[in-house]
DNA sequence: GCGACAG
DNA sequence: ATCTTGTCGC
């Protein structure tokens, strides 16, 4: 599938809308689900407490409801649909096995939000824990946040400040990688994009489960993820982004660790994006 | 009562 | 992710 103009999601959206009759309604589920996938329920809310689609709240029914008489005969191109099945294509992509050469050179990257715009920043640091390089952008986002499609929100941003950092080996992502739904996080979207080995962080699971012993994250059969725990911190969850194993994943990870729960670059990418989104 | 979902 | 002060604890 070619991907080369993004998704004007909110364009699909304000079509759906407009398409419930006058004085009916319909409910968030109905609507996610003509634009390809119900569990944009969440996504539809939030866009109607925007003003662009405020006209529009008075359609949707109370949730203590019931929802039979709800509009749903939606017509709709169902854009999520188009862009799961890309990410699925994507997954194909992903080298799931070391294919790099130094691991010197680790970045992280990280965005803060604030309404329609995106602070990302990148940190490259050595091995011995001291900055090489960052630097930080402010660029608009388009996509909001819908579980299983962060890729399309938060990839521009990246790419946006990745380009401006000095070479890395190894770039550390806020997001899955594989432990994906259809295979395909965030960090492993990056990691093909920007053709670098990548590694993705993540604070709770998206799908998968942690097998009863041993740190191991199965879904579908198969070892996504690893639970990394820190004495006194929450654990996290690493998994392959690209061209990188789960093995050399955890083994990065827990080098480039300081004495927080985060790997320092994230962490520090985290702080960047957050001054400079605040400064605003 | 079920489900509860990266950032 | 973001909205948000003080407060408890190392």
């Amino acid at each position: 599938m070619l991907m080369d103009s993004p998704i004007k999601i909110y364009e699909h959206l304000l079509h759906v809308l407009e398409q419930i009759p006058r004085g009916k309604v319909s409910t968030y589920i109905k609507i996610a689900e003509a634009l390809g996938d119900p569990v944009a329920a969440k996504a539809v809310k939030d866009a109607l407490e925007r003003e662009r689609f405020a006209e529009f709240k008075t359609k949707i029914l109370e949730s203590a409801q019931r929802s039979s008489d709800a509009f749903t005969d939606f017509v709709s191109d169902r854009p999520l649909e188009l862009l799961a099945s890309y990410q699925m294509e994507q997954a194909e992509q992903v080298i799931r096995d070391d294919d790099f050469n130094g691991s010197d050179r680790i970045a992280g990257v990280d965005v803060s939000y604030q309404g329609d715009v995106a602070a990302s920043a990148c940190v490259v640091m050595d091995s011995d824990l001291e900055v090489i390089d960052s630097a930080s952008t402010v660029i608009p986002v388009s996509f909001p946040y819908i579980p299983g499609y962060l890729m399309f929100r938060e990839t521009p941003a990246i790419e946006a400040i990745a380009e401006h950092v000095s070479g890395f080996d190894l770039l550390m992502v806020n997001g899955h990688g594989i432990a994906h739904p259809r295979g395909c996080g965030l960090a492993s979207y990056v990691g093909l994009k920007l053709e670098q080995p990548t590694i993705g962080v993540a604070r709770t699971l998206l799908v998968g489960e942690k097998e009863e012993m041993g740190h191991s994250v199965k879904y579908n059969g198969e070892v996504v993820a690893a639970e990394i725990n820190r004495p006194g911190h929450p654990p996290f969850y690493v998994s392959t982004g690209h061209r990188i194993s789960l093995t050399s994943c955890v083994e990065i990870v827990e080098r480039m660790e300081g004495r927080r729960q985060l790997p320092e670059p994230l962490r520090l990418a985290h702080l960047e994006a957050r001054r400079l989104m605040r400064e605003l």
